[in-house]
DNA sequence: ATATGTGCAAACTCTTTGCATGGAG
DNA sequence: CTCCATGCAAAGAGTTTGCACATAT
């Protein structure tokens, strides 16, 4: 059993409040803004139960920390902007992933990220 | 200008001779066959410089540390196998990937990683 | 001979863990 | 009232850096 405390609803909040992956860094200060004794610890412990409960979801991107999202759609890729470092979700997918694998390799899963610039940094 | 030491030499070696993305710490143990007393910091080292020489290229991945690999062609994916653990090379490339962003939004790169199992561990 | 590269150990960053206290149930 | 969650600080993992010594040029 969970334990509703205001550093968990904080963090909830967070995510819901933003609608873009979040590190766990950034989900520090802004937590910090409602409740300003947040810890870091508390916040990679909660991420972590929430991520166990499926109501995040891990965002995986090469080279950097993970960010974390609400759990949604099954199945979407991200776009990194290179100008404000946000990731934004994107709900395409490459046709035939399956046919780039050289022929014995049995693709189970595929990960596509875009970078480039959002409309905001353009 | 830079020295070219036993050990450089040693870590160059080892990366002609596997054909797939390494990470500094298979580095190490591979060099360490050939130059025992290689340290980690070495490797480090080299790697960082072959990168900037263009001989090396960084093979980032989501959720684990960089690998390297010899520069080669401008362009290609790679596929992780959950088995074994390597990555392979994949010269194949999504159509259209331009197309796969909302618009406003300018691609710049993409990324596209394949997971699954090689022949040797299906 | 000279200055860059190496090895070791310490420093750093990011994340996790141990422990005493506070607060949810 | 009883435990679980929090906050702090210390511990870990991976990477970088400072320093004295070795060595390529």
């Amino acid at each position: 059993m969970r334990r509703d405390t205001v550093q968990r609803r904080a963090i909830r909040r967070v995510f819901e409040d933003r609608g873009h992956p979040m590190s766990p860094e950034d989900v520090l200060s802004a937590g910090q803004a409602l409740v300003p004794s947040l810890g870091i610890a508390t916040v990679y412990r909660n991420i972590k139960s929430l991520v166990e409960e499926g109501w995040l979801q891990t965002v995986e991107l090469p080279g950097e920390a993970a960010r974390y999202e609400l759990s949604r759609r099954p199945h979407h890729h991200h776009f990194l902007c290179r100008g404000c470092g946000l990731a934004y979700d994107i709900h395409a997918c490459p046709e035939d992933v399956e046919g780039m694998a050289p022929k014995g390799f049995v693709v189970e899963n595929h990960e596509v990220l875009l970078y480039g610039r959002c409309p905001d940094c353009s």
